[in-house]
DNA sequence: TTGTACGCGTTATCAT
DNA sequence: ATGATAACGCGTACAA
C-alpha cells in the first residue's frame, strides 16, 4: 500500500491524499472523508523512511545512556520514552557503556540515523577535562543536544538537572543538626553529578566547621562490587581508626551497603548509625530498615526535558539550563 | 554530504561509491581505498532513510514492553538492545503499559515505522483467551514476531523462554524435601509465565501429596502496593489460621515482602521461615538476609532471541520455540 | 480545491 | 571494473 494506491482507489491525485494525511485544511470535506475511509479500509500507513527523506526531520530522537538496566537510568529512559511518545516522537535507544571513547562512536552511529535531537541520559556523559567534551560540541552543531542530570554550557545544548549539590548540602546539614557530627561520605565514581554531591557534602561540613571531615570521605574502588563486599570494605575502613555515626551515600545501593555494614557490626540503625541514600529508588523499600533517601525528581526532570526539546524543535526560545531541587524522603534509617 | 558529493570528489560514479559502501568485491582496490579515504575525511555516513527506501528492510526492530523501568523488563531490554546493536540492527523501544487493548494500538503504531520484526518482552503480552491474541496473529502476517518469556504457537511467531513451570517445580520440591511442608505461594498477576509458575508449584505439591496446599496460595491484590503493605497483607493472612514455614514468591519483590513479613512477626529467617524469590534480580542482594531466588537466565534468553531473529530475517529455518531451564540461586533466606 | 512534476539519497539492474 | 538510470514513497512548489 502506497500513497499511489490510495490515490488511485479514491480517484484523486497523491497530492490530495498527502494533504489529508497531513491535515491540510484545503481539502473538501467530502473528498477528505472518502480518502480517510479508503485509508482505514486498507490499513494504510505512510512509509516513514520516504517521509523522512522529503522532510528533513524524522520525528525521532536518539536516547543515549550508559546502561538502560541501571535502576536509575531505566527510570529516566522510561519517563523520556513516555513523554516523547505523547509528543508524537519516536525514540531510538542506544546503550553505550561507561567508556567515554566508545561513546563518541555511538554518537556518530546514532547521528547517521538522522535523528532530530540527541538526549544524553546521566551525568557520566560529561568528562572532567574540557577536551573530553569536544564530541558534544561537534554534535550540537548538527542537532540539539539535551542532557539529563548534568550541566554543560554550549550553544544548542540544553541541560535539565537536579541541584545535587544543594540537595546534598541540605541533607548533610540536617543530619549534622540532629546531633551526628561524624558523617562518612560514600561514593563510587565522580561523574558530573557525583562531583556536585561531594561538593555539597564538603560545603555542609565546612559550614558546620567540622574538623577532619575529609578523612571520612570514602571512595569504593570499582573492583569492589556486590553489596556484601562493599559492606566489608566499609568495615575495614571503620576498623582503621575511623569513627562515624552517620553515612551519606551517593546512591541507594551504597546506602544499603552501609546498612549492611551496620548490621554486620551489631550497630542498631538508626540508633547507632544513621544512613541516607540517593535517588529514592525502589531499593530504598527493599532495605531493612527502609532507607532514607534524597529524591532527585527524575520524573519531573524527564517531563521538563521533553517539553523543552519540543520547544527547541519548534524553533521557540528555550532555557539552556533548568534546575530543580531535590528533597529528603525520610524513612527508617534516620530518626530526625 | 551525500553519495553524490563523495562520488564527485572521487571522480567516480555513485554506483561505485555504493559498491564500496556495501562491500561489493567488484571494485578495484585502488579506487576502493581512494573512496574510503574521502568518506573518512568528510565523515560521511549514508542516510539511513534513503537506504531503507531502496532496500525493503529498515534494519530496525521494534521492542515492545509494558514498562521499561520494571527491573526485570529493563534488564531484558538492555540485553536485547546490546545484541541487536552488535548484529547491526537498530532498535526502537515502545512502552505500552499493562493494558491489553492499548497495546494493540501500539503494535500498529510501531508497525507503521516499517520495522523488520517485533519483539514482545514479557509474558504479559499473551492473554488467556485465545481471542485476546488475535493481534499477534495479525502482526505475524507482516513481520516475524519474537516473544520473550512466553509461548504462543503460530506461524512466523518465535518464542524464547525459560521453563518457569519446571524451575518452580524443582524449587518447591527442594524446599519440601528440606522438611518444610507448609509452603505459602505468593503471586500478584497471572500472566503467561505467572500461570506456569503457579502450575509448577501445584504440581510439586501434588507430587508430594501435600493436603490442602491450595489454601496456601495467596494472591496479592493489585491495589496493595508497597513492600510494607504487602507484608501487612501477608501478616493478616497468617493471622487467619494459615500456617506456613516457607514462602515461594512469583518475583523478588514479593519475596522481599515475605522477608519483611517474617521480620515484623519476629520470625527468624531462615530458621522459622524460608523464602524463595524469582528472577534473581539485584533486589535479592538488597534484602537482609539476602534472598534465595530462581534465576531465569534472562541474558541467555535475550542472546538466543536475537540470534534466532537474525536467522529468521536471513531466511534460515529457525526453531519456533526455544526453552531454557532456570536454576535456584541459594542465598541467606533458605538453609537447604 | 485539486493535479503535475520534481527532489530527497540510496540500491539495483542494466549496459559498457 | 565501472557508469547511467530506474525505482523506492513521499512532500511540496507551482500550475490549473
Amino acid at each position: 500500500m502506497t500513497i499511489y494506491d490510495i490515490s488511485k482507489k479514491a480517484g484523486v491525485s497523491i497530492a490530495t491524499v498527502s494533504r489529508v494525511l497531513n491535515g491540510s485544511p484545503k481539502v473538501k470535506e467530502a473528498t477528505r472523508k472518502k480518502i480517510m475511509d479508503i485509508i482505514e479500509e486498507n490499513e494504510y500507513t505512510p512509509n516513514s523512511s520516504a517521509r523522512a527523506m522529503g522532510l528533513k526531520a524524522m520525528r525521532t530522537v536518539g536516547i543515549l545512556c550508559a546502561d538502560s538496566s541501571d535502576i536509575f537510568l531505566a527510570k529516566a529512559v522510561y519517563y523520556l520514552e513516555q513523554n516523547l511518545q505523547a509528543a508524537g516522537y519516536e525514540s531510538i535507544l542506544c546503550c553505550t557503556g561507561y567508556n567515554l571513547d566508545t561513546r563518541k562512536n555511538y554518537v556518530n552511529l546514532i547521528l547517521s540515523k538522522k535523528v532530530d535531537a540527541l538526549i544524553l541520559v546521566g551525568s557520566n556523559f560529561i568528562g572532567e577535562a574540557e577536551q573530553e567534551n569536544q564530541y558534544i560540541k561537534d554534535v550540537s552543531a548538527k542537532v540539539p543536544v539535551m542532557i539529563l542530570n548534568a550541566s554543560y554550557h554550549h550553544d544548542n545544548v540544553y541541560c535539565i538537572l537536579c541541584d545535587d549539590m544543594n540537595s546534598m548540602y541540605r541533607a548533610a546539614s540536617e543530619m549534622y543538626d540532629s546531633g551526628i557530627h561524624d558523617i562518612l561520605y560514600l561514593y563510587k565514581a565522580l561523574s558530573y553529578s557525583g562531583h556536585k554531591k561531594l561538593d555539597g557534602f564538603k560545603a555542609a561540613m565546612e559550614n558546620k566547621k567540622v574538623k577532619g571531615y575529609e578523612k571520612l570521605i570514602l571512595r569504593i574502588p570499582e573492583e569492589v562490587s556486590g553489596l556484601e563486599n562493599i559492606a566489608d570494605f566499609v568495615s575495614d575502613y571503620a576498623t582503621k581508626d575511623h569513627r562515624f555515626h552517620g553515612v551519606i551515600a551517593a546512591d541507594d545501593e551504597l546506602g544499603i551497603a552501609a546498612v549492611k555494614y551496620g548490621q554486620k557490626n551489631g550497630l542498631s540503625i538508626p540508633g547507632d548509625l544513621s544512613v541516607i541514600g540517593y535517588n529514592n529508588s525502589m531499593l530504598t523499600e527493599c532495605s531493612t530498615p527502609e532507607l532514607t533517601s534524597i529524591d532527585n525528581q527524575l520524573e519531573t526532570l524527564s517531563e521538563c526535558l521533553v517539553s523543552t526539546l519540543i520547544g527547541v524543535l519548534s524553533g521557540r526560545e528555550m532555557p539552556q539550563k533548568t534546575v530543580f531541587s531535590g528533597s529528603l524522603v525520610k524513612r527508617k534509617t534516620t530518626d530526625f
